[in-house]
RNA sequence: GCCCCCGUAGCUCAGGGGAUAGAGCACCGCCCUCCGGAGGCGGGAGCGCAGGUUCGAAUCCUGCCGGGGGCACCA
């Protein structure tokens, strides 16, 4: 065992049972990262304060009870004192931290535990099929993906489901559209070169008729595209020609922005909402077999008391249109089913915008009445919104949403500007290599080191610059961490790893969180505190680099030591940016 | 009106019921003939308001104020 706080956490119930009986063994010790400015010790346990109602008696004889039970050789605690109310301060014996260092060192896995074995489905990135990518989308692939590397880790068995648009009144538009341009227009042709100024042409026939036409004459092309929906669904075969032509193209274009970021969404974790069609018509003969959906002016619906909306009247979830189509209510339905009664998940992630939460809350609830939900806990991880910095919605000069794909575009013409001024020694190729890993590598971090749930302010010079909390500063530790090892001709040492200094004591003991902070992000979900984490190992290396000479070293012990301790900090952060999906270059 | 998220330092953000609330950026001062200075040390300044639960609350509960979002045929 090399992780501290359990190693912690089992000793000191076996004190808690030696002292007042083994019923308290399972009690929480408490155990927390030492108050740094009360104490020199390492971590403190805090039960005694707990405990003190149920034991009757004053906490900090409880907490003395406690430390007698720590013999003076402990081999995992060196000492232990008794502070304020009744805190244990606990300090780790070095040698012990020396010795799970050198075995971390040994450990492929550096650590990361293998806590029991869940299904896991990670529903993320999940755009609109039918529009350009934008802004938002970045972030949910970002930390989905993250999410994905990291529960993988753990390992779980890990489901990724790119949850496309790709069946709703959006299509319905670029068919009528394709239909009414003509297959072989030059129109047609945008959706190849520009689909994106296809879906808005189309979008804006929608709009311009929507508004105009009274509902329902027959020349209303948005009426033609709901009903072009609802034909779509029911199989049509010419418009399941066009639909596929369409979606063709849709592949080629998400494919290629997934392969520049490094994402790791395939072809075959696409299961779009179409895929679900079979299984629509069903879903509503059974919610209301059932007596869940009811008809409510010509379309079906879900009511419940827990959701009431404006005038103090029921919410409605709509699974099945007065014009007989089906909308994201009904193929969401299907989908929670799927995964729980087919794939069986335990935990079904949906990394999905905040503002879905009401939906998603309606939709689970509804499968739940209908029996469709077992032993599946579904989750909505909520991502904010990005904002510019004028706390609204990224847009551009013209007002519209910025494109993820001009996101992206700038983040790199930036990150080349800093390398070319950095490192113009290197030649071109290498260059632009490295350009690409930090202009992604800064994005990406810039999305996962706050929580997923706030909004963040969109900065490209705060992620890309090369102090403080960012991706390139952490890149750059791995970059340098390497340089030395490559000096020292010394690429994988093998320890063992002495500590003597209080800075290379500090940095072997803040290594071995590594996996329990990997195992805590696969429960909360939250990849910013393994973020946080890495950028902690960071500047304590620093202070250790600063402090500790290491191919100057005074003797070769520790100089192998010390080369240890930086394999170690490289493995750590280049394997945590890993499960972040961010790439560690080589050089910088 | 109802529901969800959020109010922490000048700015951007962390804070799993524990002691005197942290980091980065910005600002000010100091250090280092250093292995890659993309450094190190120090300083000022903060939990929206009011109650409650608890030995102990930024954290949990209630109310209010303020911001964002959602609430019938788009997804």
């Amino acid at each position: 065992m090399t992780d501290p706080a359990l190693a912690l956490t089992t000793r000191v119930q076996q004190a808690l049972a030696d002292a007042f009986g083994p019923q308290w063994r399972e009690a929480d010790p408490v155990i927390r990262p030492a108050n740094k400015r009360q104490s020199d010790a390492d971590f403190q346990a805090n039960a005694a304060m707990a405990l003190a109602k149920q034991l009757g008696r004053p906490p900090r004889e409880i907490a003395q009870d406690v430390a007698d039970q720590i013999a003076p050789d402990d081999g995992l605690i060196a000492s232990v004192e008794v502070a304020g109310p009744g805190f244990l301060n606990l300090t780790l014996r070095t040698e012990w931290i020396a010795a799970a260092a050198t075995h971390q060192l040994a450990d492929d896995r550096l650590g990361i535990p293998t806590p029991g074995r869940e299904i896991v489905v990670v529903d993320y990135s999940s755009v609109n099929a039918a529009k350009e990518m934008l802004v938002h989308h970045l972030r949910t692939t970002v930390v989905g993906d993250a999410l994905a590397r990291t529960l993988q880790a753990l390992g779980h068995d890990v489901i990724r489901q790119n949850h496309l648009g790709d069946w709703g009144t959006a299509f319905g538009m670029l068919i009528e559209h394709l239909l009414e341009v003509g297959e072989d227009s030059d129109e047609a042709k945008l959706l190849e070169t520009d689909p994106n100024a296809f879906y808005q042409a189309a979008r804006a026939k929608f709009d311009a008729s929507d508004k105009a036409e009274p509902a329902g004459s027959a020349g209303d092309f948005a009426t033609r595209a709901r009903k072009r929906v609802a034909t779509l669904q029911s199989g049509d075969a010419e418009s399941l020609r066009l639909w596929d032509k369409i979606m063709a193209f849709t592949r080629t274009y998400i494919n290629r922005v997934y392969a520049e970021l490094g994402v790791l969404l395939t072809d075959d974790d696409i299961r779009g909402e179409s895929s679900y069609n079979d299984e629509l018509a069903g879903v509503c003969d059974e919610l209301e077999a059932q007596g869940i959906a009811v008809l409510s002016d010509g379309a079906l619906c879900v009511f419940s008391d827990e959701f009431i909306g404006r005038d103090d009247k029921p919410v409605p979830l709509i699974v099945r249109k007065s014009d007989g189509g089906y909308g994201y209510a009904t193929t969401d339905l299907a989908t929670i089913r799927h995964r729980s009664l087919d794939l069986h998940a335990d935990r079904a992630l949906y990394v999905v915008g905040a503002p879905q939460n009401l939906h998603f809350r309606m939709v689970w609830a509804a499968a739940d009445r209908a029996g469709w939900i077992k032993g599946t806990e579904p989750i909505h991880v909520q991502i904010g919104n990005v904002v510019g910095a004028d706390g609204k919605i990224l847009r551009t000069r013209s007002g519209d949403v910025v494109s993820l794909q001009s996101l992206v575009d700038d983040a790199l013409a930036r990150a080349a500007e800093v390398v070319a001024q950095s490192r113009p020694d290197l030649d071109e190729e290498t260059r632009a290599t490295i350009a690409h890993q930090v202009g992604i590598g800064a994005i990406k971090y810039a999305d996962l080191s706050v929580s997923h749930d706030s909004g963040y302010t969109f900065d490209l010079d705060r992620m890309l610059a090369l102090q403080g909390n960012t991706g390139p500063y952490l890149q750059y530790a791995t970059a340098r961490i390497r340089s030395i090892l490559g000096r020292a001709d010394a690429v994988d040492p093998d320890g063992p790893i002495l500590l003597v200094e209080p800075a290379e004591r500090a940095l072997a003991l803040r290594l071995l969180d590594f996996g329990g902070v990997v195992a805590e992000v696969g429960e909360s979900l939250e990849p910013h505190r393994l973020a946080a984490y890495l950028y902690d190992v960071a500047t304590t290396f620093t202070a250790f680099y600063e402090h500790c000479p290491v191919l100057k070293a005074e003797d070769a012990a520790t100089r192998d030591s010390r080369l240890a301790l930086c394999a170690l900090t490289g493995r750590v952060l280049v394997t945590g940016l890993g499960l972040l999906g961010i790439e560690s270059p080589d050089q910088m």
